[in-house]
Formats: structure tokens, C-alpha cells, sequence
DNA sequence: TTAATTTTGATAATTGATTATCATTAATAG
DNA sequence: CTATTAATGATAATCAATTATCAAAATTAA
């Protein structure tokens, strides 16, 4: 059977996730991994991106009208702000959903996301 | 200078947003208006879709991992439900949101979008 | 009607995101 | 250390969504 090994590659991807504070967009684990592996290729943050969350180490992110962002999965149950100029998306403390949801019948809500949107401190 | 022609590919596409309920995709609309103009095509869908958003008469709805549905501009503050088996998107009356929200300092929220996940009546 | 011009429909092209390919490099068991 | 084989990096290929192209059809002002 086939073995995972630890690469320097991977080890900077991970350590990109849990230091950034926020979800990250493929792109920027490249930019910040590269920190680590100058040499690093996109292909390699994919696939080390699909082997985390396989390893259920890190989670998928979707934010409405934006491409798949990654963060620790062993994060608390939180929501994000999505900056409309910089497009960084952030996360904020807690859940702002009311508790007295009516949903119309038939309805059954396994899972929410709520995003803000607008401008954050450095694009302000 | 060019004029807007009122066609009957237009209306239908108009008509079927209206009657839905609920936003839909483009693929969506493109069925639904060809109970009235069984030719139509994607195109023309896409070309109307984006002259009634240019108009305001219709507005995008952006939801989590899902592509652009589309639905009148005139309805009142609302959120959406996506059912995760059928993928259809429906209208949940009312805003959830929590009124004491507290932003982290320099965070200017311009909107918001709630999205429940779960099961619709008909994927019970 | 007619002439002018927009719109349509079929389909090719484009786009951005993601995945596959493959020769080379590197991790690791023995 | 060395052989084995997984992982990498560059890039081509793919995919779904959307837009562009263009000849034919339809709208509208006169």
C-alpha cells in the first residue's frame, strides 16, 4: 500500500493555514508557503489542499460569488466577512443567527453560513 | 441610437422569473420560458438575464459554492435556503440575523447573505 | 409594407478554477 | 547507503459557466 510522507512542501502548506487567521484561497497558501519553499508550484498546494481535508485537518470554505477558501478544521462555529475591495475573507467570533428561526414546512436545515460583506480595516 | 425591442423571449424569461417564487439559474429559466417559447436559447437567456440586471428589474443572488441565480429586484429583505439534494434555492421570509453583532474595529459591514443547507419539501 | 437595425439561436470561444500528466526529485524502509 | 516509490513542479488538459460570433429572423419607425 501506498505511504503519506512528510514533505517540506506540505509542512509549509499546513503551517500557511493555521498561521494565517483566516481562510485561505489557493493562491494565497502559494504566496504565503513560498515563505517556507520558494520553489513551491500551485499543483502541489491542490494537492496537498484535497489530502488535508481528506485528513479532515483543514475544511472547505464557500463564500457567496467567491472560489473555495481553507481553514483548521478544529476551528469553533464561526461566520465571515468577505472585504469587497481586497477580496480577503476573515472570520468573526461567535454565530449571529437569531434562535427563533420559523422555517416553512417540509424545511429541514442541516447546516449555515452567514457572510458580511464590505470593507475591511485596510481597505477602509 | 439603439433601442430596446420588446420580444417574446423577453417577456417570457421576465414572466418566469416573476412566477418562480424562488431565484433561479439560468438553466432554470431557460426551461421554465420555454413553456412559452419552446426555441429559446442560453444565450438569449444569458443576454436578457444581464439587460434586467442592467435595469434593475432583477438582481444576482450569489449563494455558497453555487452558481448565480437570478430573481426580481423588488422583493422585500429576505434570505435563501439551498436544498443540497435538488439544488433548488428558495426564499426564506425575514432576516435571521442577530441585531448586537459586534465587529472587530476597522470591519464597515455595506450586506449580508444568510444561507441555510438542508432538505426541501420535495427531497424529504 | 419596407428598410433599418436589433435580437435570436446555434455553437465556438473564453474564462477561472482545478485536475491530470510525466519526467525529475526526494523521503524512507531496510 | 540504496532501492523503492511517493511527491513535486511545470504545464497541458479539463470543466462548468458565461460570452462572442454571425447568419437568419423579428421588431419597429416611417
Amino acid at each position: 500500500m501506498s505511504t503519506q510522507r512528510k514533505t517540506r512542501q506540505r509542512r509549509a502548506i499546513w503551517k500557511a493555514i493555521q498561521a494565517a487567521g483566516r481562510p485561505l484561497s489557493p493562491q494565497e497558501v502559494l504566496t504565503l508557503a513560498r515563505a517556507e519553499v520558494p520553489q513551491l508550484g500551485l499543483a502541489t498546494v491542490y494537492r496537498s489542499l484535497n489530502a488535508l481535508v481528506d485528513g479532515e485537518e483543514i475544511r472547505a470554505v464557500e463564500l457567496p460569488g467567491e472560489s473555495t477558501r481553507y481553514e483548521p478544521a478544529d476551528l469553533a462555529h464561526h461566520h465571515h466577512f468577505i472585504c469587497t475591495r481586497c477580496k480577503k475573507a476573515f472570520d468573526m467570533e461567535g454565530c449571529m443567527l437569531k434562535h427563533e428561526l420559523t422555517l416553512p414546512p417540509g424545511f429541514k436545515v442541516i447546516s449555515h453560513e452567514i457572510t458580511l460583506s464590505g470593507t475591511c480595516p485596510d481597505c477602509d
